[in-house]
DNA sequence: AGAATTACCTGAGCGC
DNA sequence: TGCGCTCAGGTAATTC
């Protein structure tokens, strides 16, 4: 599923391939989503250029001549540039034409994405107003963290997939976070001390940018045939439960914080 | 205010 | 082969 640094990951491709580009059409297929597409974009988008792509945690904000798109992937969205116009397939939701004959395809299974148009300050925006400061960016650091847990009895995980907490981070990278932390998950928040913050702070934005890195590294996202490969670490603790530590050799452990599955090593995080 | 719960949705993987 | 079940999980809305 896209996290942040599929996210991020896209919106480089997405303004390498398209930035300048011209909107000429505009074909929605399946409007049917959690938030319904707009069905006025046919008539709203073409004629604009699309001038920057930029993200808001997971939410891609495509910016046109006085407007943007708000484009979230959900669980299982994803967005391909295609060369040239292909046939559509099952879940493909829309198509912007782009002018070259490129065209932008949203397509998404489980219909938990998203996409708005907005004319006014996108920041601003009920989705996007409430989200936390962007873990990559100034303003996510150990202070923040261990000021805003201390009157945090939830677990660490749920306070750091919190998006009203810090932007973007899911529960894969929350897992990875905290295992190369070593900080065990259920910890409540207001325990950590401030050094665990430090390394906890630390941890994800270098989890992050190593995900992101190595996802520009093999990006793969003109060709049509082919999903988008994401993901290219090998995960040290999600979706490993049971198997091995790769730093002690003990078994992992797994269990659910606010249902969400979670992997974690009982001997390297205290 | 903070925390818990639920709804939304389809494909994959499983046991039988 | 196919049926029915469980699971995956980001986010908003709702409730306590």
């Amino acid at each position: 599923m896209p996290e942040l640094p599929e996210v991020e990951v896209t919106r480089r491709a997405l303004a390498a391939e398209l930035t300048g580009g011209r909107i000429e059409g505009v074909i929605i297929r399946s409007p049917k989503l959690r938030l319904p597409i707009p069905p006025d974009l046919p008539l709203l988008l073409p004629g604009r250029m699309l001038r920057e792509v930029g993200r808001r945690g997971k939410y891609l904000l495509l910016t046109c001549d006085d407007g943007r798109l708000i484009i979230h992937l959900g669980m299982t969205g994803h967005l391909r540039v295609l060369p040239t116009r292909i046939a559509a397939g099952k879940h493909d939701h829309l198509d912007l034409l782009f002018s070259g004959g490129r065209t932008l395809r949203f397509n998404d299974p489980r219909k938990f994405g998203t996409v708005l148009w907005t004319e006014g300050n996108p920041l601003s925006h009920p989705l996007l107003a409430g989200i936390g400061p962007e873990p990559l960016e100034e303003g996510f650091d150990g202070d923040y963290l261990f000021t805003l847990s201390r009157t945090r009895c939830v677990a660490v995980k749920q306070l750091i997939m919190n998006s009203s907490v810090v932007a973007g981070v899911g529960n894969i990278y929350a897992n990875e976070a905290l295992f190369r932390a070593g900080i065990r998950p259920a910890r409540p928040a207001k325990s950590l001390s401030r050094e665990e913050c430090d390394s906890l702070a630390a941890t994800i934005r270098l989890v992050l940018a190593e995900s992101i890195h190595q996802g520009s590294t093999i990006m793969n996202f003109g060709v049509a045939e082919e999903p988008l490969r994401y993901h290219p670490l090998d995960f040290r603790v999600y979706g490993r439960g049971g198997e091995p530590c790769f730093g002690c050799g003990g078994m992992l452990e797994e269990l659910r914080l606010g249902n969400r599955s979670t992997v974690f090593c009982p001997l390297c995080q205290g």
